[in-house]
DNA sequence: ATGTAGACTCCAGTCGACG
DNA sequence: CCGTCGACTGGAGTCTACA
């Protein structure tokens, strides 16, 4: 998952023409960062993927058109702050 | 931005016809993230949002659909831990 | 030009409670 | 069923430095 928009984001950001640094540069994040995100190793927000994107000068849909298959269930290890769900109870079942 | 996304976020939910509670029991996040992303308060990490759209059944490249216009560049607040570019130097100019 | 690592700050995400 | 608040824990994102 977070291999594939790495992958994803080498791809754009070749397609632009640019070089981490720049990249980084224009986004306003740190080089490293990005270095991280290519790699799979960090899990970017909303608002720093927006800017990414921003400075490749493409939208969030064509940046995600690859993305077509549904992600997998949350099976393997989350986050160890994770939710930890209690079952819902439907008083009146509709 | 944000807000936008609360936006989408509550229209599929509807559409998957959950309430924020059983989204949220799926999703395996907690139920009033749930509510701070739909108000625009809240800026999820790409592992939460990849969970939610799993929850409702559709893959990113259907949630980003709608997001055609490239996000506005960096202006207003930023973080505050915000990274300060420093200007690149081309020793030589290509 | 990129990968990696440690130390650091601030926020993503949880839990419980109230209206 | 939903919005919001406070407090808490761990991760997002930065910076410096070396290869």
């Amino acid at each position: 998952m977070a291999v594939a928009l790495g992958k994803r984001l080498k791809e754009c950001r070749h397609a632009a023409d640019k070089s981490q640094e720049t990249l980084a540069f224009e986004a306003q994040v740190d080089r490293t960062y990005i270095s991280a995100i290519e790699r799979g190793a960090a899990n970017p927000s909303m608002e720093t993927l927006a800017d990414i994107c921003h400075a490749m000068g493409i939208s969030l849909a064509e940046f995600f058109v690859t993305f077509t298959e549904i992600p997998q269930a949350p099976d393997g290890e989350r986050r160890k702050n994770a939710a930890k769900p209690k079952e819902i109870k439907r008083s009146r079942l509709r």
